[in-house]
DNA sequence: ATAATATATCGTTTTTACCGATATAGGGTT
DNA sequence: AACCCTATATCGGTAAAAACGATATATTAT
C-alpha cells in the first residue's frame, strides 16, 4: 500500500477547507506536516490533487474525481476504527434541514434519536434548500431535509413525505369561519408571507398562480413564528405550513381558512450523497425518516 | 486514526494463512515485523483479534467478526489506489468454477474477459460446490459458479441460468435414434457417469430416482472428456450436461436419446461474498455471467 | 529426547512523520 | 510601488515508528 489514511485525511480536509493550516489545525498537526503528506500522496502516484494557484491551493480536475471515493474509503476506515474500539453508534451526524423542517420536523425527531441511540451526537443546519444540497455534495452534511426538487450529478434525493399549505387568519378576521374562499376573496386580503427564495414562498407562489401580480402581500418575514404572530395582531392572513400551525389552531390562537379551488400541496425531499458511505448514525435516522413518512 | 492500512493487510493476510511467517513473506516483510504489526493493533485497541493457542494463531471470535469489514476496507483501499495510478481494471480475479461449469461455460467467458478488458487477469479453480462456497467464504475466491444450492450466513447465491443433463449414446448404440425411453429401457442400460459427490452425478440419481439401486453403473469417471470417449467406444450410455455435448451431437460423434419422463434439469448458481467489496474487475465479471443468463 | 517449526521479543538500524524556522510568493492596502 | 498580512513549500533536526536479524521460547512430530 502506497499511502496511508492519514494522507487522506490531510488530502480530505485540504479538499475541504481549500487551506493547508487549517487543515492541519483541524487534524492537529502543524501546517508542514500536512503539506509534506500532501507532497508525498502525489509524489507516490505522480498525479497532482490541487492546482497551486498563487499561494491558494484548490482541488484539480483528478483531485475532484477522486474525492467521493476518498470521502468514502475514510468513512469507512473511521467506521471499522469504532468497530474495533466497541463503540456503537457514535460520531456527530450532520443534518441539514429548511426552515420549516428544521423548527418543526427535525426538532423532535433528533430528540427521538438521541433518546433510542444514547452516545449518538446530531448537528442539525438550518439553510434554504440549495446551500443544503451543496453541503451534502461537499461532504459536510450527512442529509438533507428539503422542501425543493433539483437534480445533482452526485447527489440521490428521495420522496419523504407530503405537506400542505395553510392559509389561516386570526379568529376575529372578518372571513374566518367564512365559507370558502374564491380568487376574489384572496385578492382582497392582506398577506403576510415568508421572503422570496424560500421553499414556502415558492409553494404560495405556485398555488397563487394567476393572481400573483395583484396580490396584496403587506410584510415579508424570514420566520414562521413572526408570521404567525403578525397574524395574530391582525396585521393579516398567512400561508405556511400546516406543520407550523397545528399547535396555533388547536389553542384557537389561528384559525384555518379553506382555499378548495388551489393545490397547496408540495412534496418533503431527503437528499444524499449518491457515493456516500452510510455510517450507523445516518441509517438510524435514515430509519426514523421512514418511520415519520405519512 | 488509529492504525494503518498496512496493519490491515497483515491481520488479513495472517488470518488467512494462520501463519505470521508465511503472512509476512506474502507481504515481503520480516517475521518478526509482522508479529510486531499484529500486537500493535491489538495494543492500540486492546482487543485480541488471535486466538495464540500454542505455537498456532487462529483468529479469535472478535476476529472472525472484524474480518469481513476489513477485507472490505482493504479492497476498497487497494481500488482507491488504482484510481491514484490511473490504472483501469486490474488485478487477477479469482474465479472458482465447478468442474462442467469450469471446462464448457467458463473458459469461453474467461475469453471474452481478457478480450474485453484487456490487462484484466482471471486465474479459474476448479473444484466442488463446497470447495467453491468456501474459498468464496475464505475471501481466497471473488466469484464462485456452481450448480449446487446451499445455505451459508455470509454467501449470497444467486440464480444464474438453468442446465440440463442429457443422456447419450454412440451413434451406433441399438438404441440410438429409437423412441423415447421407458423407465425399462434405463434399466438395460449400461451406465457410464461421474463420480458421486459431483453435482452431475448427483442431479443424475435425482432425475433416476426409484431405479437407483437396479441401475447398471459399469464406469465412473471424473472427467466429461473421458466419459464420452467411453461412450464412443461403446462401453455403454453417459449421462452429461448437454452444455459438455453440443459439440459431439454437432459433429455426429455422439447422439442424445430421449428420456421424457425424468426430469434432469438443474439450476446454476453465482456465489458471493455478502459483505465483498466488488472490484471493477468483479462487476465487469458479473455483467458477463448476466449477459450469458439465457 | 530430538528435530523441526512457529511465534514473541530484544537490540539495532533505517525510515518516516513531524516540528519549528525560514524562504517564497500572492493579494490587499495605503 | 512599497508594505504588510497571509499561505505554502522547504530545510534541518528530532523523536517515533517500522523493519530487520538474532535469539529465546513454545509446540508438534519423529
Amino acid at each position: 500500500m502506497r499511502y496511508t489514511l492519514r494522507q487522506l485525511e490531510v488530502f480530505l480536509a485540504t479538499a475541504h477547507s481549500e487551506n493547508v493550516s487549517r487543515a492541519a489545525a483541524g487534524l492537529a498537526m502543524s501546517q508542514s506536516a500536512a503539506s509534506g503528506a500532501l507532497r508525498e500522496l502525489e509524489q507516490q502516484f505522480d498525479v497532482q490533487l490541487f492546482d497551486r494557484i498563487g499561494k491558494r491551493l484548490q482541488l484539480s480536475e483528478f483531485g475532484r474525481q477522486l474525492r467521493p471515493a476518498a470521502e468514502d474509503l475514510l468513512a469507512r476506515a473511521r467506521a471499522f476504527e469504532q468497530s474495533l474500539s466497541g463503540e456503537e453508534v457514535s460520531g456527530r451526524l450532520q443534518v441539514g434541514a429548511t426552515l420549516t423542517i428544521g423548527n418543526y420536523l427535525a426538532v423532535p425527531m433528533i430528540a427521538d434519536y438521541r433518546q433510542r441511540y444514547p452516545g449518538a451526537d446530531v448537528a442539525l443546519t438550518v439553510a434554504n434548500t440549495a446551500a443544503i444540497a451543496e453541503g451534502v455534495a461537499n461532504f459536510e452534511l450527512d442529509i438533507g431535509l428539503v422542501e425543493g426538487e433539483f437534480i445533482h450529478p452526485d447527489l440521490h434525493s428521495e420522496h419523504w413525505q407530503g405537506d400542505e399549505l395553510t392559509v389561516f387568519a386570526a379568529p376575529g378576521h372578518p372571513l374566518a369561519g367564512h365559507r370558502a374562499l374564491s380568487d376574489r376573496d384572496l385578492l382582497r386580503l392582506d398577506w403576510i408571507v415568508r421572503e422570496s427564495g424560500s421553499g414556502t414562498r415558492q409553494t404560495f407562489e405556485r398555488a397563487m398562480h394567476g393572481l400573483l401580480p395583484d396580490l396584496r402581500i403587506v410584510l415579508e418575514l424570514q420566520h414562521t413564528e413572526a408570521i404567525k404572530r403578525a397574524v395574530e395582531a391582525g396585521l393579516g392572513v398567512g400561508c405556511l405550513s400546516r406543520i407550523s400551525l397545528v399547535e396555533a389552531f388547536a389553542r384557537g390562537s389561528l384559525v384555518p381558512l379553506r382555499v378548495p379551488g388551489r393545490d397547496f400541496t408540495r412534496e418533503l425531499y431527503i437528499v444524499l450523497h449518491r457515493h456516500k458511505y452510510h455510517t450507523a448514525g445516518l441509517r438510524h435516522w435514515l430509519q426514523l425518516c421512514r418511520e415519520r413518512d405519512h
